[in-house]
Order: structure tokens, then C-alpha cells, then sequence
RNA sequence: GGCCCAUUCGUCUAUCGGUUAGGACGCAAGAUUUUCAUUCUUGAAAGAGGGGUUCGACUCCCCUAUGGGCUACCA
């Protein structure tokens, strides 16, 4: 057993986009299975029909594939253990289900949802548990026949597990310690539903795991109240000796109030809390992406990694190999964290910086085609380099960069009352004079030939560069300003120059 | 309500009984800059409270408080 081979999963249900914190959880599966030289794998978790989401499947496929978090198998791969999708599964866990009937560890109940309601409004914290079943009406209770007669006439039925009252139950989690609960606070839960003739989540998933020979459960922290529930169907099984090791991972909370970091604190705080942008089926309700919000799939996963995990030092910038080397269950923290949106600008911004021009040129080229913009490449990527420091996400670099395609058609009003001088007009006409005079229309050049015309006619440098760069961006923001204008090239510097003189001369 | 888990700067965290409690994000100030940014430097900023254990606790134990999770024929 202790020769196994590591074999871990991703088992999300197809309810919609994956959330941000899943997409951690998945993380932590892929590094801990990338490190141990296992296997990782996708199941699809689908047993619940009245959820299901068309389109989520492919949804977090597609998430992965841009993330770059590769599975080994999985519903999109294939492979020895399939089928990988749970309802594809059906007959697998009906087998399964009648053998803990058979030992009398489970049994058949017939109580309806309402009367379960109803049992639950007369009694306070009423629980299906063996302090109560025998007052229910299931298969305990009913002589042998009677159940039988009541199968065969159709009437519908869960299968409860049988909890034994009194029990000390241990869980060994990898990242907690041992959890002991006693077995009394347990319900009978439902493990196949009469609804839609499924498993629920808990006999799906341990008869999954098992069959899949998964060795370590990395799950969110919300199914460490249900872990002794799977230590016991384990055991019910017969399946303790490879039964799979757990740890569970603290929660991503709001970033700022309290709870579960949920959707709504995206839309309102402004920061993406899905991968990618999601429009729901049914609503037609969007939702922002990561990817669509220009963030770098490297920079959301070392963003992802860091919370809730860390090397121990004070490294923060992690290449994927990187992190599959330093990543260990141990380091993990215990308590939930708070979902920093604003240090995860600052990872993009990192990694933006460590991306070549080029690079960030393709990703930028399609922005720049939306806006309507057809430029060389060469020339994008020589303009990506003069701005990119000052950006954080792709989409920023239109705004730092526009006025390299497109000539101002407005001057900012506070910068025009603070640069432009009475003189200015005509000093900027000598300037456009001077500078049809330049042949070498280099940064460098252009800059020599200007400033020295500058000292010469003892101008006020700051006055006439202000005003120069006004004419060019149309407000005071923006690169080296012969950086500017080499780029430009000298007609269009001309042009804007006069441009900028004439309208503003209008305009006042 | 019951059960479980957690608790170090505003936030993410380091510390595994003896430290001036370290780093990062964010914030503030300064420097650089002909603009706006970037960058750099500096600064403010923390062991929830109360009991123990110990020569000595942020670190171990207990209680309280607070936060979180679970408590479905959802996962």
C-alpha cells in the first residue's frame, strides 16, 4: 500500500463556472501530484440533476487548459478508470449500494421529502439518526414483506447509511491533525436518491475514489464535517487498508465583511472571481474573467498558490516549476484568508514586466483590433516597451498608449490652463519649424537638435516641453516625449503640433 | 441551536519556548522625473482576552470571545 502510486483528483460538479477557489483547490492537487510523480485527475461530479448547468463542463476544461494545469486523465482524456463523469457511472454505484444493504449497514427509507419537512418543523433539530429511525417509516421498522410489497407497487426510496450512536470517529487530515468526532452528532444520511435515481455526493465519491485508487483526498475545508462520514463508508466497505489520506484546505473568504468569497463580491469590489468570463444559460447574466480582465494565467496561479500556502521564505514570484518542487501539504495554513484582489494586481503587474514585448503583443493585437486600430507589429512592440511598466493589466495599455494611434481630438482643460502660455503658440510654431528641419528623426537626435535650439533662445525647457506634449498625447501623462515622437515620426509630430495650435487658439 | 475548524500588522503570511516579532500587498512621506506613471529609500502598522505549564511564552494546555464551515433525496 505504502508503494502506491500518488494519485489525486479535481472532482467539481457542473453547476456553473468554477469558482476562484476551486480553481486553488485544483492547484493544489495538480502541485502535490506533479511533485510525487502521480497522477491528476478530472471527474466530473454530476449527480445532481436538478443543478446541473449546461456548458459548465467545458466551462472548466477550458479554464485549465488556459491556466496551463494539465490533467493526466479525466472526462476530456479518457483513461483506464473510465467513464470520468458520474452519471455515465449509474449501474457502478447501484452495486454498491445493495451490498450495504445486504450487510445491514444501510437500509431503505420511505418517508417523502414533505413528510421530512414536516417532521422537521414539529421537532427542533430533528435528525435521521438511530434515535429516530425507528419511528420513520423504512425498512427497519417494516416487516421484510411489507417493504418488499411497498417496492414492488413503486413507491419511491432513499437508502440511508446506518450509523451506529456512540462511536469515536477519527479523522487524520494532513494539514489538521486528528479530527474525533462522535458518531451520535451523524445522521443517517442519504446515499442514493429516489429523485433522480443517482448517488449523492458522499457514496459517489468514496466508491470513485476507491475504484480510481486515489491516495489523497485535497479538498476544501467545507467536507471536513463530512470526512467522518467517509472514514465510516470506508470502513462499511471493507476499503480502510487504501483508504485515501486527507487534507483539508482552508476557505477564500470575502475581502473585506464576512464569509465565503462569492460572485457578488467580484461585481461589487471590481475584481474577477472566475477564471473566465461566464455568461449563464438561463439568465444571460455575465460574469467577469480573469483571462478577460487581461490577467496572466501565470500571475493568477502564483497568486492563487500563495494563499494559503508558502515556501517558508520570503519568495513570492514562483515559476510553475517552482512551485510543483516547494509545494508540500505541510506548509499549507489552517485558517481561511481573506481574498487580497489587490495583490493579485500586483502579481500581474510582475509578471507583465517579466514578459517580453513580443509577447505581450499578441495578447495586446487583439485589443487593438477591436478598437479599431491596424498597426505593425514591430512598431506595437516597440510601443509595448515604453509603457508597459506602467500597466498592470493588458487592457491598460490602450489607455497608457492610445495617442500613438490615434491623434487627440480633445486637450485636457486643467492641463491647457496650467501649460499653455500666451506664448506658447508661437514658440510651438517655431518648434514644428525647427523640427521639419531634423532628417535623423531618432529619439536621440530629434531631443539634441531641440534642446540646444531651446538653451539658444533661452526658452523656459519646462513650458515648451509641456506644451509639446500636450499637443502630442493631449494631457500631461505618457513616455519619454522623443521616445514620443520617434515613433510618431516627423510628420505626424508636425501635424499634431499645428493641430494643437489651432484648436486650442479656437477654443479659446 | 448543535457539531467541527480556526485566531500574529488593514490584508496574505514568517516564527515550530529565549528574535529589536521578519517579508510582501496596501497606505504615508521623501528621492528620481520637463508630464503622468514606474522605480528607489524611509515610515506607521500585529501576537483577541483571561487563566495556567515553564527560569522564560506569539509558540504548549484550558476557558471565554470572535471569525469561518457544516447541519438537504446540493456538491
Amino acid at each position: 500500500m505504502s508503494t502506491r502510486k500518488t494519485r489525486v483528483r479535481f472532482a467539481p460538479s457542473p453547476t456553473g463556472p468554477l469558482h476562484i477557489g476551486g480553481v486553488r483547490t485544483a492547484l493544489y492537487n495538480y502541485l502535490f501530484a506533479q511533485k510525487h510523480g502521480g497522477d491528476f485527475i478530472l471527474r466530473i461530479e454530476d449527480t445532481d440533476s436538478q443543478r446541473f448547468v449546461p456548458g459548465a463542463e467545458k466551462y472548466i476544461i477550458e479554464a485549465f487548459n488556459w491556466l496551463g494545469i494539465q490533467f493526466d486523465e479525466g472526462v476530456h482524456l479518457g483513461g483506464p478508470y473510465a467513464p470520468y463523469r458520474q452519471s455515465e457511472r449509474k449501474n457502478i454505484y447501484k452495486k454498491y449500494v445493495d451490498q450495504l444493504i445486504e450487510t445491514g449497514l444501510a437500509y431503505i427509507a420511505f418517508d417523502t421529502p414533505e413528510q421530512l419537512e414536516a417532521k422537521r418543523t414539529e421537532t427542533a433539530n430533528f435528525q435521521y439518526d438511530a434515535s429516530t429511525r425507528m419511528e420513520m417509516t423504512n425498512s427497519l421498522v417494516l416487516a421484510k414483506e411489507e417493504t418488499q410489497s411497498l417496492i414492488d407497487a413503486g413507491k419511491q426510496y432513499v437508502v440511508r447509511i446506518k450509523i451506529e450512536p456512540n462511536q469515536d470517529i477519527a479523522v487524520h487530515d494532513l494539514i489538521r491533525g486528528e479530527v474525533h468526532i462522535n458518531s451520535s452528532i451523524l445522521d443517517d444520511k442519504v446515499l442514493y436518491k429516489s429523485a433522480d435515481q443517482l448517488p449523492t455526493y458522499h457514496l459517489a465519491n468514496i466508491v470513485d475514489d476507491h475504484l480510481m485508487e486515489i491516495t489523497h483526498v485535497i479538498r476544501g475545508e467545507e467536507w471536513l464535517p463530512s470526512a467522518p462520514l467517509h472514514v465510516l463508508l470506508y470502513r462499511y466497505f471493507g476499503w480502510q487498508d487504501t483508504m485515501p489520506h486527507f487534507a483539508h484546505l482552508p476557505l477564500l473568504l470575502k475581502p473585506e465583511g464576512n464569509g465565503k468569497l462569492s460572485k457578488r463580491d467580484g461585481d461589487r469590489l471590481g475584481f474577477p472571481v472566475f477564471p473566465l468570463q461566464w455568461t449563464d444559460p438561463k439568465t444571460g447574466d455575465v460574469s467577469s474573467g480573469y483571462r478577460e480582465n487581461g490577467y496572466l494565467p501565470e500571475a493568477v496561479v502564483n497568486f492563487l498558490a500563495l494563499l494559503g500556502w508558502n515556501p517558508g521564505n520570503d519568495q513570492e514570484i514562483f515559476s510553475l516549476e517552482e512551485l510543483i518542487t516547494l509545494f508540500n501539504l505541510d506548509r499549507c495554513s489552517k485558517s481561511g484568508a481573506k481574498f487580497d484582489y489587490k495583490k493579485g494586481t500586483w502579481f500581474n503587474h510582475q509578471y507583465i514586466q517579466m514578459k517580453s514585448n513580443a509577447e505581450i503583443a499578441v495578447l495586446f493585437i487583439p485589443f487593438l483590433t477591436g478598437m479599431g486600430v491596424n498597426a505593425d507589429n514591430k512598431k506595437v512592440e516597440k510601443i509595448i516597451g515604453l509603457v508597459k511598466e506602467r500597466v498592470d493589466f493588458i487592457k491598460d495599455l490602450w489607455e497608457q498608449s492610445s495617442f500613438f494611434f490615434i491623434s487627440p481630438e480633445a486637450y485636457d482643460e486643467k492641463t491647457v490652463a496650467k501649460r499653455w502660455k500666451p506664448e506658447t503658440p508661437a514658440q510651438l510654431t517655431e518648434l514644428a519649424d525647427v523640427l521639419s528641419s531634423v532628417s535623423d528623426f531618432s529619439a536621440h537626435n530629434t531631443e539634441e537638435i531641440v534642446k540646444s535650439w531651446i538653451t539658444e533662445k533661452e526658452y523656459h525647457l519646462g513650458n515648451i516641453m509641456n506644451a509639446f506634449r500636450l499637443a502630442l498625447v493631449g494631457e500631461s501623462k505618457g513616455p519619454h516625449i522623443f521616445d514620443i515622437t520617434e515613433i510618431l515620426g516627423k510628420e505626424e509630430t508636425i501635424e499634431r503640433i499645428k493641430k494643437a495650435i489651432n484648436q486650442i487658439k479656437n477654443k479659446k
